[in-house]
DNA sequence: TCTTCGATTGTCT
DNA sequence: GACAATCGAAGAA
């Protein structure tokens, strides 16, 4: 049976957990419904000294979730209509966390395809915003806990992805940060996942 | 108060 | 491949 990822799987360095969290679930529930998908993506903020990170400018109103306790979840406001999701990680009052990239649907997906109509199966959840659209996450969810059921937003098990099948890259859509941020391999993504059997 | 710009996406050429 | 959409956060004035 798959367990929820507890507090003490986010309270290590940030680009452990980003790597550690390819091949878990993210569960999301609507309606008392399970919509959930194996994670395939994810991408590392560490500090107010990465240069790429939110927290770069020290703390502030909207960053304040990620100075706080690892297992929340902060979820932000881009572009004047996305929404981003996070995973806080590491000690109380460092800020950092990990961007979750993109999912590959498993469960409810009639509910899925009701929130994506239009839109192929395979970018329901290919892309940062387009995964919180499909699991209907937004403001509501910045701060929660993501270590217990009851907020209706957390994380299992699911697989183990071998080394092997994980590629590492430099992150998306930071340019702006400059030099070793912009190269730093901090996003991590499941290579060729059709290979990839439940364990 | 005013200006700039973003951890993106969908559409159009 | 280029670019508009769209708005709140952050910093300057």
């Amino acid at each position: 049976m798959d367990q929820i990822l507890p507090a003490s799987f986010y309270e290590r360095p940030v680009v452990e957990v980003a790597r550690d969290l390819l091949g878990k679930k993210l569960v999301r529930i609507i309606d008392g419904r399970r919509v959930a998908g194996m994670i395939c993506e994810t991408e590392a903020y560490d500090g107010e000294t990465d240069q790429a990170c939110h927290a770069r400018v020290g703390r502030t109103n909207r960053n304040s979730v990620m100075y706080g306790k690892a297992g929340q979840a902060y979820v932000y406001f881009t572009y004047g209509m996305h929404w981003m999701l996070n995973c806080v990680c590491g000690p109380l009052g460092y800020p950092a966390a990990v961007l979750i990239r993109s999912l590959i649907p498993l469960e409810g997906l009639e509910i899925i395809a009701g929130r994506r109509e239009g839109i192929r199966q395979a970018d329901w959840c290919s892309g940062p915003a387009r995964l919180t659209r499909a699991l209907s996450i937004e403001r509501q969810c910045n701060g929660l806990d993501v270590t217990v059921a009851q907020n209706g937003l957390f994380l299992e098990t699911y697989m183990n992805i071998p080394d092997r099948l994980v590629k590492s890259t430099p992150r998306i859509g930071i340019q702006y940060a400059g030099e070793p941020w912009v190269s730093l391999p901090w996003r991590f993504v499941i290579q060729d996942h059709s290979q990839i059997s439940t364990s």
